[in-house]
DNA sequence: GTAAAAATGATAGTATTACTATTATATTTG
DNA sequence: CAAATATAATAGTAATACTATCATTTTTAC
């Protein structure tokens, strides 16, 4: 019974032993003290990512996270400088999670286009199980990413903040991906725009099953994995 | 040599003149008062497009731009609720207008495929000529609907203000662009999803282009517009 | 041409936001 | 156990996102 369960849950098994051993890193000039250092530090993470899920971003304040985690205002201060800060490590964070499983699950694979698949699988699929181990949710973060990763870099600081290399894990991602693609086809001349199209666009397809659904054929049925991995196909056939 | 001018600007005279007659609609619940009903009405839009592509957005207030336009703040309200609701009439308006250009644009043309990468042509362009008659800069008006577009939509409030009819304009947009994709080919199964990733993509390209171009192929010789016909002519193909 | 109506302007006020600064109190560590 | 560090509590500020009221100007209707 139990062995059955650790069959059925290997990967997870395997990503939760990983995971205590590995840090997700995420760059340190984004924070003003690591959250991953002390216990308040995780507390804020972890309800920063329920709370920004429950009320919005936009609605989203450090008084009330104070509130929630029975702390004050001025000590999240000291973890961050300000909410946006706080996005940005989320946002890396999760693009660093994702990074790791992209390169994990596809280490190895002698098949390109089978391991150019599993990439696509990786960045479009719906998070549906949480590793339960750690203070962050990431079900409820991967709805954040749907929801608000816009925000992080639709601003008027975007250049000096990429300059301060707050972006560089979603840049690596991208990529990543866009190697795998050229991997498949050395010819193909947009492999970054298709490798970028397709993480954001599965963002946006997975937003718009949820609120806008007449302009979507995702649905239940359809993921967008499937329709971005056919995309893929066709975009770089010769 | 008038003829000349003339000729070379034939389309946008041709637009004046259809536009001096015409009213770009825009779903009426999303303002108090019409601001094209006033002189006030459409400095506010005139100044707001200005004033946010200079400042952001998230920076822009009712309180600067009544300064800007020597009005007082009060007054702006009577026309807005909110500088939410005024972004919903910029982006109402700015996709109207594409969607003007689109439904013009393709009229009577009877090779299916030609028609199709003339659509997409309009939607993915960048906007380089103003038509100066009009308050409205188109210009920096896309620029704002590149930087803020999907700030519109990203919040709590998007199913209540859909319902109200908030993006009507731009779904109605995005179904003529999916039509044209089945017209083409009817047994594509992702024409929505194919439609909306194309506008949606090409907004993101060109913010990719102007922030982050390791991870695009955009630039200014490859345009968004050359990548998403021959993205599209991929999809498409038996 | 004037009276009424409508539009705009000016001023004031409120609760909240996004912080900074200071001081007090716990907690950890050497 | 003292010193260092972390956290909490409180106060304060300028700005935001409005609402309300009243005064003034402009438009329109007869």
């Amino acid at each position: 019974m139990i062995v059955l369960l650790l069959y059925l849950r290997s990967n997870i098994l395997i990503m939760i032993n990983l995971l205590s051993n590995l840090k997700i890193q995420v760059p340190d000039k984004i924070y003003i003290k690591d959250p991953e250092s002390s216990d308040l530090g995780k507390r804020i993470i972890q309800h920063s990512i329920l709370l920004i899920e429950e009320i919005g971003f936009d609605s989203f304040t450090f008084k009330k996270l104070g509130a929630k985690i029975g702390s004050n205002e001025s000590s999240i201060y000291r973890y961050f400088e300000s909410k946006h800060k706080l996005l940005l490590y989320l946002t890396s964070w999760y693009w660093a999670w994702i990074e790791y499983q992209l390169v994990f699950a596809t280490f190895n694979m002698p098949d390109k286009k089978e391991q150019l698949f599993k990439a696509i699988d990786v960045v479009t699929k719906t998070i549906e199980e949480d590793v339960e181990f750690s203070h962050i949710n990431e079900v409820v973060l991967n709805k954040i990413i749907i929801n608000e990763y816009s925000k992080s870099y639709l601003t008027k600081e975007v250049d000096s903040e990429n300059k301060e290399g707050y972006f560089v894990v979603y840049k690596r991602l991208i990529k990543r991906l866009s190697d795998m693609i050229s991997n498949v086809n050395k010819d193909y001349k947009y492999a970054l725009s298709l490798a970028s199209t397709i993480v954001e666009g599965a963002l946006h397809q997975h937003f718009l099953k949820e609120h806008f659904s007449s302009i979507t054929d995702c649905n239940k049925d359809i993921t967008p994995t499937e329709y971005f991995k056919e995309l893929t196909t066709k975009a770089i056939s010769k």
